[in-house]
DNA sequence: ATTAATACCTAAGTTTCTTATGTATATTTG
DNA sequence: CAAATATACATAAGAAACTTAGGTATTAAT
């Protein structure tokens, strides 16, 4: 587990990119294949994770279709066609920003600096 | 310029990679060369920096020496013995979770989902 | 002379998470 | 079969880490 003050700011990403890959999912699904995909180092937590998919219903980016499964209610999210259009943009920032951070994180390496230690 | 969520958490380990590898540096150095190295993608604001070089340090991971060019003061930060451990963890947990990131976006490239669009 | 750049700083407000708690149903286990 | 765990939703208070907006002062450029 990280000291998850990293997954500030990639969350909603995270998301997005699972719903644009899988269709649709719930929201304890998510946490569930979130766990499962990176080997248990990421765990998003409910309280972080419901709040936002509100969020992204009311801004129009996912829409919602409750099921029961016997008498437990299961609340499917998908993107709507915006929500593809935010999803792509955002999934694109991230691996823009990943770039930046590998050339901040290489920056100097090889010089005559910070070689020790 | 980033719709700047994403600096939020890792702009600590950036600023700690920065003086691990450039020995010691001013805060409005620091600002410079990160808009220099990203190509003006990452924009460091002072308001950021400057409490999070305080909070560095009264944790003791860096330490100060200020210098007079004419009459106005330059501060120069250093890693502490203790900062350049703290600093080499946030920099392979970043890595770390960089690399994790990566598996996340890239799950599920391929299937049948997620190919339109 | 004015503007921009250098160099420091703080405070209020916002976003985004964590932690804690609550409800209810379904499944596993001792 | 009772108790514990897992599934599934939800909200609210508080903390962390920023942004935005302001402030002071010196030096360089136009």
């Amino acid at each position: 587990m990280y000291s998850s003050e990293l997954i500030k700011g990639t969350l909603r990403t995270i998301v997005l990119n699972l719903l644009k890959e899988n269709g649709r999912m719930y929201g304890y699904e998510i946490t569930q294949r979130v766990k499962e995909l990176t080997d248990h180092k990421i765990q998003i937590t409910e309280g972080a994770l419901y709040p936002l998919l509100h969020a992204l219903e009311a801004s129009e980016d996912l829409e919602t279709e409750v099921e029961f499964i016997g008498k437990r209610q299961r609340k499917y999210y998908r993107l709507t066609k915006q929500g593809k259009q935010t999803s792509k943009k955002k999934i694109d920032e991230l691996r823009e920003f990943i770039e930046t951070l590998n050339i901040l994180l290489d920056a100097n390496k090889g010089t005559s600096h910070g070689l020790i230690n």
